[in-house]
RNA sequence: GGCCCCUUCGUCUAGCGGUUAGGAUCCAUGGUUUUCAUCCAUGUUACAGGAGUUCGAGUCUCCUAGGGGUCACCA
């Protein structure tokens, strides 16, 4: 069975980039119907916090990815990583080393002072002496001297490290006795019967520390797929820094989980000419092996397009639900279908469809001014007025056809064209040009609030 | 600096030795629309550079350049 995770450290909001890993180990999960599990790296006390895990959970919700099982925190499994500090001390895998910190920092000035590479000199390595007064020691693994480190990458290949390049005896537990990252992931994926980990690419170089642990604990070591950097468009890693890269930003800003989605899957990874995949598609179609293995540049302007494609086609009904939170209620609206069918089509955002929703329903407090001027040329009121006093004495009016009707009697009335009597009424409803088509701006206003709108523009002086 | 990874249109990407190098987005133009948007059509734009291997290289090899990542008692 494939087990695959998602391993964040609470230290703020759910990423961009986070995301992006965390979906391609769900998809990878889901479509060999294994399991994707969360585990919440909290070791570092003074960097978490209690809300960071909360905004990651809730960001999971919103998009709908839900983890298998109970939730790991690491801050809660001290005892299980002693357990095995304890015994790699016992099998001389791993030892006290009594160099302080001031000590470790001036061996590593010297190494570079001399060109040379920053590495712990394994003085401590074995050591059977007296070990020196009040020094409270860390323990370090006994990584290999020499000799290859080989990584099978199921995205990169097979990366190869010499050991004594990037090895040194690293510290697994801190002298308060905590033990370190390097140390906990391996223990922890092992336990957790993690067998095809996906993370992002800056934990390539961390590989060969954890392929020591698994080695000297006698655990199988995983599949990894290291997935290439979203970068920014100064190409440099995407970080907090570069704005917007908080997920839950994006559903203020107004976007569907689908389309968020679906852009981030599109982002390192394709499937032939497909642009759009439904969560289905995406479970069926997803491998990580087809990954690429070059990092892409952080980019949104797929993203509006997607957003406008998925919001036409949602239902109003959903539609409606969701323009609860920016502030326009239309779930009970007698005219919510004619309305949404009109203005989902126009919308990038669900913001923007609630703003477009709230110029129709409001009735202007002032129209543009060079919109008056072109439209109001002419006789324009002349047929105004003459569109009032026929639109006055209609009745059964319910459907935009309704008004379509009045509109063209206007016009074969006058013998002028569509849009003598279209730029007017515009500005009359709307206070301005462009939008929605205006026999369903009426239909949804109402004939009473069309002939009110209609009457301010006449008798303003304009 | 050491080690590792990467390099096709502005951006996301297809390509897996033989293609007029394809799609999407963006942008521009035209059509549809009373208008704007949508939608449809058309168009501009790419194999980092250099050597090799081969009848033939975006595809394989090497070198160079550029970019990125990582080198903690952070994760």
């Amino acid at each position: 069975m494939v087990v695959t995770r998602f391993a964040p450290s609470p230290t703020g909001y759910l990423h961009i980039g986070g995301l992006r890993t965390a979906l391609f180990s769900y998809l990878w999960a889901r479509k060999n119907n294994g399991k994707f599990v969360l585990r919440i790296e909290d070791t570092d006390k003074k960097r978490n916090s209690q809300e960071a895990t909360q905004a990651i959970l809730k960001a999971f919700e919103w998009l709908g990815l839900e983890a298998d099982g109970e939730i790991t925190y690491q801050s809660q499994r001290d005892a299980i990583y002693a357990k095995y500090i304890q015994q790699l001390l016992d099998e001389g895998k791993a030892y006290k080393c009594y160099m302080t910190k001031e000590e470790l920092d001036a061996l590593r000035e010297e190494q570079m002072a001399n060109k040379e590479r920053a590495k712990y000199d394994g003085r401590y390595r074995n050591f059977d002496g007296t070990p020196p007064e009040g020094v409270a020691p860390v323990i370090r693994i006994k990584a290999p001297l020499n000799g290859e480190i080989v990584v099978h990458d199921g995205i990169k290949g097979d990366v190869v490290f010499q050991a004594e390049d990037i090895l040194d005896d690293f510290i697994i537990a801190r002298s308060d006795g905590s033990p370190t990252y390097n140390f906990v992931v391996a223990i922890d994926d092992a336990l957790m019967g993690i067998n095809e980990v996906i993370r992002g690419d800056d934990h390539l170089s961390n590989t060969p520390k954890q392929i020591v642990v698994y080695k000297a604990l006698g655990f199988d070591i995983p599949k990894f797929y290291h997935v290439p950097m979203i970068h920014n468009q100064q190409g440099k890693k995407l970080s907090k820094r570069d704005g917007a890269t908080d997920v839950m930003a994006y559903k203020e800003m107004g976007y569907l989980p689908e389309a968020l989605l679906n852009f981030l899957v599109r982002l390192g990874w394709s499937h032939g000419d497909q642009e759009i995949f439904s969560m289905e598609e995406m479970i069926a179609l997803f491998d990580p092996k087809d990954i690429n293995k070059s990092a892409s540049i952080y980019n949104t302007e797929k993203l509006d397009w997607l957003n406008a494609h998925y919001i036409k086609n949602t239902s109003n009904d959903t539609l409606a639900e969701m323009l609860i939170e920016f502030g326009v209620v239309l779930t009970s609206h007698d005219k919510k279908e004619i309305l949404l069918d009109a203005l989902k089509e126009r919308a990038k955002t669900l913001k923007e469809l609630a703003e477009l929703t709230q110029e129709i329903i409001t009735t202007p407090s002032e129209y543009d001014a060079k919109a008056l001027k072109k439209a109001l040329k002419g006789n324009a009121k002349e047929v105004l007025k003459n569109f009032a006093t026929k639109l006055q004495s209609a009745t059964e009016l319910h459907l935009p056809s309704d008004y379509h009707h009045i509109m063209e009697q206007v016009i074969e009335e006058m013998e002028i064209g569509f849009g003598k009597i279209g730029q007017p009424l515009r500005v009359a409803l709307l206070g301005k040009l462009g939008g929605p088509s205006l026999d369903v701006v009426m239909a949804v206003i109402g004939k009473e609030e069309t002939l009110l709108r209609v009457k301010n523009l006449l008798e303003s002086d304009i």
